[in-house]
DNA sequence: AACAAACGAGAGCAGTGCTCTTGACTTTGG
DNA sequence: CCAAAGTCAAGAGCACTGCTCTCGTTTGTT
């Protein structure tokens, strides 16, 4: 499993032959026709048959491009989370760089208007854990914490930029094992900003993501909130105070 | 839907026959086994097939006690509705009827402590809607609203007890859609708080709901917080202080 | 041209939800 | 007290699922 294939240069230069190029295809509409089937019926329902049949194709014939329901659904995991990432960064990117409140409620904005596009891929993202499915980390990962990584990222940088307060209302003490969580993340993503603002990140980034899910998901009764936009928009205001973002 | 029933009281006064208690025990061996499932599995692996076989019987005999899968899905959706709604009821029972800052911590970590400890059930009463499966609201909404109804009634007596910070910060504004929808719910549940208040009472119970699912469904990946408990405390302190809950 | 890899089709296994029929049992009314 | 009515478990069967295996065929390389 090492990286070391001296031979490479070679044989994986070449032009790709059209089978391959078939091939590359054949997985894209598999694809393709997996997220229509997830939109419709749901991740649960996701039927390599039924993606078979849209495929003009027989059933074991697709075993041939993936290895299995659950490559699938990883396969259909890492293009949502890709999908959502790239609304969320084309989001962002249209506020100026130093509107730091406006990016945050860009971002917010974004992934609720996607979530509520896709509902199915939402679910498949955020919701219950599909039961025996255990999602490759070392595929997922990246792509599954772009949206927190962005949002981490504004609230770094509103803090080396001074936009962020320092000072929360109310002071609500960090414990030592909390801070030691804390300061593992501080290191691993290079920040800089104190354990306070950094757990006040965390509870909006899951603050922001429960209103989606309960929107989503139908929490809400069916005729309970019928302003969900400006429910959320309230939302994300409150939010931004309690994240510290002077706007 | 009336409760007008007068002939009910001779020909329902019956004492249950050998044969009805029967009924009434494999229906709830059905329940229990089928709970146990739900707990193993997950609901979308929940397997009439399965329980049948735990119970004993074969496959479509289950079918004389449970209507089919989605019933069986709906018994056990308020089951787990009210197993909730008493765990909810009886760590705020515990509080001190004045401390509703005490009332909404309890509250809140009873949630929390039931849905770690089912979190099947929990995925299953607020997690991704299972495809194809429609609660039926006119026997799921009572247990449903348990919670919601509960910590609605803790916020609304503060509101009354003067305990409730009327001045929210930061002010923002509440748009009049939004308004009207508050308005109504007042007007049904017979609150006394004003529009700010209701819309944070919102947030705080989406937010709390949020870090929950959050930890239940493993949206924090595997090592990033191992303070679970301090993290969850700290953020109901936050929430706390968002609602304007003075303790 | 010869060969190996890739491919689609089909059969087949074990599982699922659900329906229908059959025979046995229990309860109840004459 | 006995037969009719109601209830029950069992089994067969249908359509669906994921997945494996084999068998020819097609494709690309040597």
């Amino acid at each position: 499993m090492t990286t070391a294939e001296p031979a490479a240069a070679k044989t994986k230069a070449k032009p790709p032959t059209p089978r391959e190029r078939a091939r590359t295809q054949t997985i894209a509409d598999i694809i393709r026709l997996g997220r229509e089937h997830l939109a419709v019926h749901g991740a649960a329902a996701l039927s390599l048959r039924a993606v078979a049949r849209d495929l003009g194709v027989v059933s074991s014939a697709v075993y041939r491009y993936v290895e299995n329901r659950d490559e699938l659904l990883t396969l259909l995991l890492i293009d949502a989370y890709n999908e959502l990432g790239d609304a969320v960064d084309a989001a962002v990117d249209a506020v100026p760089a130093g509107d730091f409140p406006g990016q945050f409620r860009a971002l917010s904005k974004a992934v609720r208007a996607w979530a509520v596009r896709e509902p199915s891929s939402y679910a498949l993202l955020f919701g219950s854990p599909v039961p025996g499915y255990q999602a490759p980390g070392e595929r997922t990962t990246v792509p599954g914490t772009r949206v927190i990584v962005r949002l981490v990222g504004i609230f770094d940088a509103a803090y080396r930029a001074g936009a962020l307060s320092a000072e929360v209302t109310p002071a609500v003490v960090i414990p030592p094992t909390l801070a030691e969580d804390l300061a593992a993340i501080r290191a691993e993503m290079n920040l800089a900003a104190p354990d306070a603002s950094l757990a006040r990140g965390v509870l909006v980034w899951t603050s922001v993501f429960g209103a989606i899910s309960f929107e989503v998901f139908g929490q809400y009764g069916p005729e309970t909130f019928t302003a969900r936009d400006d429910l959320f928009e309230h939302q994300l205001g409150v939010l931004q105070g309690v994240a510290g973002l002077q706007g």
